[in-house]
Parts: structure tokens; C-alpha cells; sequence
DNA sequence: TATGAATGAGGGTTCATTCAT
DNA sequence: AATGAATGAACCCTCATTCAT
């Protein structure tokens, strides 16, 4: 079935834009179908229904992400681990903007529509991410007294406000040099304050 | 008007308790009306409409927090006038912790209701905390390498992503010793990365 | 109860305003109430309801007309009684502006709030005219050929057309020379058309 | 779309029912549907609002005498182009009683639901009888002493009211032979008036 | 696969009317 | 006599979902 996977794509890529203009609740079948150039009674045969549409795109993000930081576990340094993170996020935002725009509005925050399945997203996300702080204090790279989930928390809370921003006045990132220096930043300002210190 | 303030509140009350359990868009009318033991109908006197419910809830929320910076501006220390803003959360997190998951899950992040008004206010919060960061900047206590309007991004996203956190698990604060200890926490943790090193 | 009907005129004279610009369905009590300068929990002390207040400006109209018919059925010619039909009308307009727009839009073509009562006025207005007529046609003042009821049918028809047409452009009628002028085209339009020709 | 107009046409002929017997604001959606024997939310499918019903009925109306208005323009003498006038009120009488009931009612007299395209309309039609009366003043056949638009005043007036009177009463239209009767009683007791004396 | 007509539950809002004060 | 808070039925409109074609 390779024509089914690009119609769903073809589906979640309308609804991403979609949502990112109304939200969730605001985004009708309808406006997504209009968008995707299909009748709105198709979107049906391929997702079981609004639910579905919005459980794909948040495995989507979700998937990727995990991919990427399981991917560096074994051989990644602490610095690269975290860049690997950040960069997921700059460079997801650099080509589908509308997608981070919906983690940052519409998953990362909301426990409205949190359910089992999207809570446990989270979990795995933080406990990804607890893996390397605590590796970080491990190996006597991080500060040693301060709880691994703290550094997350501070990490990954830098990180999403700056992103949120971004988000916010919708600033472009085609230059990658910008892109670089963002990273950084966020990675300076994160390690000075939870690296070691001897 | 005394009475008129009081029944203003008690909607309020219910519509923050309603909200947090489904949503600003899952709320119905009805559902606050109950929940305030007042009939339907009533809830027209007192807000014209579902989003000046909405509204007034937000305003409570920034008008709070705006009057608790502007009081510490003149005669504060950087270390409490950041504190300031912690325990601001903290305290409304543990009097009213629905207003707090709104404003975490509803306000913080959504594109998507944000009118000329709420960005205002968002401007204005960054602002009034750049000030902070700027007056830390030019006294010598935080390093001057980084603008201030990062330093900002990094405190308000260490701030907002632990009372997420507490959000996401529903923690308790009943205890004050540990609404002191998250406090220093954050604030540590953010001094310890953004003060300025001889 | 000298004060009671004070009072009930001045909700009456509020509610002619309010139905002239927004109809008999559009019109709210808290407007009535508000134009006439009252809590609108008042009006139910001078009024039963809503439909009360329409049957009183009702009534208000059509009393006022029979009387001044009647007053000149013993002794008035057919040009005078045609004439003082006319001038009701007008006289009317130039008065209360309000009251007339009603009639014509309100109360003299619907069938949808006609009850019984509502519409025995109407067949007691047409029963004077077609007396009119009748008289008319009995002293070979009019016609002959054509039975009452159709010369009452063209004599109102073009009565309430052209006060129709003052309505619709809310024509002024400050000027009395004006009146009289409309009041004889009418007549003697009517008049070329019904007299009896030898 | 062959299907899409006579669902249109199956509502709208719903619509005149319902409207008639409770008139615009009385006629609830509820209703319309029931009658039309089709689902509630369908309706939204043909017509975007209640108001866009309300249009469709008097556009419906108004084309339908303008066009039968303008094909008699050119080689109609004076007679022949007012029975038109007649014919279309007394034939839409006879075949679609609720339509004409709703123009008399609803349409005719309101200056409440009044905008410029409903006016537009009236003030077309007012134009198109213009031109006849002025034809027939022009080539000596009515009188000369009056203006046109006053001519048009007594001839629409006693249409109406004759139409008006029919609608009060229920009057049935089954018998041709009564039809033309009313027909030429219209026409003769206007043109009596009317027309040009030697 | 594809369409869009059809369904109907649901929710926001209005407003006449009642009633405690 | 006067107020306006309180009630709740009513109604328009939306939109996710189903289904015949």
C-alpha cells in the first residue's frame, strides 16, 4: 500500500496547517479536507475519526524525536545528546513549523486531552532525558547536587521557551547560521549553570 | 455594588474549576452554571459572553501578577524581585492551582485565542521581567555576556516547566517548606548558570 | 388612579418607539423599559405581558378612529366622512409618526397575530366605510354599478398606500398645505373613479 | 446539479408553509424541516442562514413579476400591461396562496427587516409601473392632470388591497371565471378614475 | 476509492416573566 | 410603587460522523 501512506500524509499535512491556525477544536473536518484537496468523507477511510488525525500527528513528533535520542545513546557525548535534542526541535521547526507550533499550543501543555497514551509520550521524553543528565552527573560532567530531573526540567524548559517564542512572533529560520547560534545559546546558558565546577 | 462583585467571583470560581477540568472550548455554560449553583440564564448578567469569562479570568491572573512586580521595582534586590515572581506562581499555584494550570495550559502557549489584548499582556510580563534582568546586568550581579531578554526566556522557562511539572502530577503544596525549597531551587539553579562569575 | 395612567402611556408612548424600529418580535421589555426611563420589572404592574401592551396601542388606534367615524355618520356629507378618514390618518402621521408605521406594518396586513378580537376590529372598520359607501351609492352620490365593499376595497387601498409610501421614506408632514393637498388627491382620485357620472 | 434545485425548491416550498401560518419569526427551523420532511441540519446545507430563506422567497417573488413585467414592455398596450400586474398577483394567488400571503404580510409593509436590496426591489417595481402610467399618460390614454406616481399609488393600492382582502378571508381562487371577474373589476374601477375624459 | 448529501446531538445566547426585597 | 436579580424554555446554528451512490 504506497499510495495509502501518502494520502494519509497528504491528510495529516492539511490538518497540521489547519490546526495550527484554529487549534484542535477549532480545525473542522471540513477546513482540513478543503486544505487537502479531497472530499471530507475520504478522510474517513483513512482515519477513523478527528481523534485519530490528532493521535498521528502527535505519534509523528513523538516517534521522531525518539528515534533521534535513542539513536545517540550509545555513542553521543553529553553535549551532543542535548545538541541532538534542541536541533530536533530547531530543525523540525525550520521545515514544518506548524508542527512544532501544534507540540508547543496543543500537546506540550495541555491536560485536557491527555490521555494514558499521551502522558506516557511524556514520561518517555523526560526519562530519555533524565538518562542524560544522569549519565551527565555520572561521569562528573554535570553538578552532582542537583537531582537529574531538575536539569530537565531546567533544560528542557529553556529550551521549549525559547522555541515558544520563536513560535510566538513566527520567526524564520531559513538562515542556518541563526539556527546554530540559537543552539548554543540555549546549550551555553543551560551547561554554565548545571555543569561541574571544580 | 458589593453584592455584584461576589456573585461576579463565585461564576469566576466555577468557570476556573470547569476550565481546568475540560478545557476552555469543553466548558459549557451550563456546566459553570452548575457548578455555581446558579441557573443558566444568570451567568448573562453578570459576562456578556463565554470568552468575557474567559477574559476576566486572564485579566485576574496578569493584574495580579503585574502589581506584585511593580511593587517590588523600586526597592527590591534581584534575588527577590525574582523570587517574587516564583513565589507568585508557587502561591496561586497552591490558593487557586486551577487558575495556575489555565494560565500553564490556556494562556501560556495558545496561539490560537490570542487576540491584541493578550499579547499585550505577554509583552508587557516579558518586559517588566527584562527589567529585572537588565538592572541585574548593569549592577554587576548577573554576567553580561548574554542579553537580557534571554536570561529572561531561561528563568521564565525553568519557572513555567516545574509548575508543569507540578501541574502534570496535580503535587500537592499543602507543606511550605516545600514551596520554599522548589523556590530556591529554580532560583539557584537559574543564578547558578546566569550570575556573573569573578 | 390618576398616576396609573400616566404611567402606562408613558410605557405605551416607549413601546411605540421601540416597535416602530425593531417590530412587534424584535422589540425587547428591557428596551420598552429602558426608553421609558423604568425598570423593566414595572411594566408588569401597568401591563400583563408583552401581547397586553400591543393590544393596547391596538386598541389606543382603532378606538380613536371609530369615534371620530362615528361622530360624523348622523351628520356629515360623503366627502366630509371620506375626508375625516383620510385626515385620521394623516393627522395621525403628522402626531405620532410611531403609531402609524405600526399600523401599516404591524397590525393592518398580518395575519399572523390576528386573533378574534384583532380581527373584528378590522371588519368594523370596513363595515363604517362600506356605510360610507353604501350612503353614497343610496343618495346617487357614487356609483351605482360597483357594490360598496369594492369601492371600500379602492378607497382604503389607496389611502394606505400613499400613507404606506410616506412611511416607507418617512416623509415629514410639518406643513399643513402639504396634508391637505395629499388629503384631496386622494379624495378626488378616488372620487373621479367612484362618483356617479350622468 | 439537477437534485440540488429541487431540494431548494423543496425547502423553500416548506418555508411558505411554515411562514405563513406563524410568520418570519415565528417559523423555526424545527419547523421548516419537519415540514420539508428532511433532517434538521440539511437545511444549513442549501441555505447558509434563516435570513437567506426569507431571501430566496422574496427574490423568487420579485423575478418572477419583473421578468413577466419587462416582457410585456414592448409591445403591451396600457390595459393589457396593468392586467398583467393583476394576473400575476391573482395566478400566484391561485397557485401558491402562501407566497402571496407572505408578500402582503411579510414583505410588502415591513420597514423592519428593511435593507437596500429588499428596497431595491420596491423601488424597481414602483419604477416599472411608473413607466406604464407614464406611457399611458404619454400617448393620451390616462389623464394627464395627475402624476404618474400617483397613479401608481391608487392602482398598486387597490391591488393590494384587494389581494390583502382575499388573503383575510381565505378566499379560494379555484374558479377561473371569479379570477377574471376580480380581475377586470380591478382594472375597470382603476382605470374609471384614471383615464383620460374628452 | 471517492463524493457530498444527510443526520442530529449539542451548545451558546436571548429574553419574557417571576419574585424577593 | 419600584428594582433588577434570577429563572429556564426556546431557538439558531455548528459540525463530527454516517451512508447511499
Amino acid at each position: 500500500m504506497y499510495k495509502k501512506e501518502e494520502k494519509e500524509d497528504l491528510i495529516l499535512e492539511a490538518a497540521l496547517k489547519v490546526i495550527k491556525e484554529k487549534g484542535f477544536h477549532g480545525a473542522r473536518m471540513a477546513d482540513i479536507a478543503r486544505k487537502a484537496g479531497i472530499s471530507y468523507g475520504l478522510i474517513y477511510h483513512y482515519f477513523k475519526n478527528k481523534e485519530a488525525i490528532f493521535d498521528a500527528i502527535i505519534k509523528r513528533w513523538w516517534k521522531g524525536l525518539f528515534r533521534s535520542m535513542e539513536a545517540m545513546e550509545e555513542n553521543g557525548d553529553i553535549r551532543s545528546r542535548l545538541l541532538n535534542i534542541i536541533y530536533y526541535f530547531l530543525n523540525a521547526y525550520k521545515e514544518q513549523p506548524d508542527l512544532v507550533n501544534i507540540f508547543i499550543t496543543e500537546i506540550s501543555r495541555s491536560t485536557v486531552n491527555l490521555n494514558e497514551e499521551r502522558l506516557g509520550y511524556f514520561k518517555r521524553f523526560m526519562e530519555l532525558t533524565d538518562r542524560i543528565m544522569q549519565d551527565g552527573i555520572d561521569c562528573a560532567y554535570l553538578r552532582q547536587d542537583i537531582k537529574a530531573r531538575y536539569l530537565t526540567y531546567i533544560f528542557l524548559g529553556a529550551l521549549e521557551t525559547f522555541v515558544s517564542a520563536m513560535v510566538l512572533v513566527s520567526q524564520r529560520l531559513e538562515d542556518d547560521s541563526l539556527k546554530h547560534r540559537i543552539a548554543s545559546s540555549i546549550l551555553e546558558v543551560f551547561l554554565n549553570g548545571a555543569r561541574k565546577r571544580e
